[in-house]
DNA sequence: GGTTACAGTGAACGACCGTACACTGAATAG
DNA sequence: CTATTCAGTGTACGGTCGTTCACTGTAACC
């Protein structure tokens, strides 16, 4: 094994660490010591990665969001029916919040946690609405929106899956079909209010 | 002044330093020691007061629903009609967030923070959308809805005054209106699919 | 007015924290 | 084959942490 292959490897452990001490507490209760001897690691080895621990913050928040930004293209790629669009979008976020729990877990948490984390999250999802409102305007009843219309739309929407995220976190296992049962509710609910929306 | 009273004050003064030193994070990198000395003590006499900083924060959240629960009364105080109810109480919670943003920063950093705290907010928050649904049930146009659907509905709401919360608690000076324009916005496009919604 | 209850003090403890510094040994470069 | 680079080691430091214990002074009580 090379020699930069086995400094990813370990630096990878660093973030799998930090990622599993993270489950039940605050990003800014963790410790440098801590994460490095839960990768194996002399405290000092640290440094070796990360020049601190909010650097690791950063590189956690760009390893979570680079699995929203999957969810996101896997949700484009359904089809492209106004029709099958809610249950297919539900689907593809309860996939990945299981399959990535740990990633949507810190996001959620530290979202509001404050601190430079949390405004690297809020910059994140602002783009992630933003493209939304730019996969919304190409359905016919959204196509006479204006623009500040359709943001506002982008933002509820996010605004419902994140909760939507959150109660699968927070779920006892078997209580997925329930939520996004509820999830698609609240959805279907806000898009039954599209064709009447006068817009400004 | 007696003695209780003076050790009332006392330990109104940790709870007001601790949601001071709460203002940009979160509540799990709060020390003992940090809020005694803020309030002026020696760490050691936190103990006449709180047996841990758990017990702490528990307090604190009781002191931060209490205003919750506040604006809830206020909000169903307000004019009854279903027209004015939108605007009404996206004001109110315009004014009870200007008023206490201390509280309801706390309130909606600690709920996904994990641990003890953000169990008892997410009670409170979810009694809080309960009363909601037994307040809407009076429109006419929802009292043939089920309860479930009911539930749906206020949990959409909470979710968008929530939503309505932070961005205040984040908005830069003057920003007010923008915010409380597009939290009515949002409102009027939820309820605008009321009475179109087929409740099962 | 003597006694008691108790909010707040101050020193001390062992544990953990981030970080500096000198080091080692193996993979890499020349 | 030799020289260099560098991920990881080990020790040591000063600081903060929660918690212990014996204490003091004053408001409250009989």
């Amino acid at each position: 094994m090379s020699r930069q292959e086995r400094k990813l490897r370990t630096r990878q452990a660093l973030l799998d660490t930090a990622l599993d001490l993270l489950a039940d507490r605050p990003f800014a209760s963790l410790s440098l010591r801590e994460v490095a001897k839960g990768a194996g690691l002399v405290p000092t080895a640290f440094y070796r990665h990360f020049a601190s621990m909010e650097e690791l913050g950063v590189a956690l928040v760009e390893e979570a969001t680079r699995t929203l930004r999957g969810m996101m293209r896997s949700a484009r790629a359904d089809p492209d029916t106004y029709q099958g669009m809610v249950s297919a979008s539900v689907a593809t976020v309860q996939q990945f919040v299981r399959a990535n729990e740990d990633h949507f877990r810190f996001l959620t948490r530290e979202r509001y946690g404050g601190g430079p984390l949390a405004r690297a999250i809020a910059a994140e999802l602002r783009m992630f609405s933003g493209d939304l409102a730019i996969d919304l305007a190409r359905f016919a009843p959204l196509r006479a929106w204006s623009t500040e219309d359709l943001h506002m739309l982008a933002d509820l929407i996010v605004s419902v899956m994140l909760t939507t995220i959150v109660e699968l976190l927070e779920a006892r296992p078997g209580e997925d079909p329930k939520i996004t049962g509820m999830a698609e509710k609240r959805l279907r609910l806000v898009l039954l209010a599209v064709p009447h929306w006068k817009t400004s």
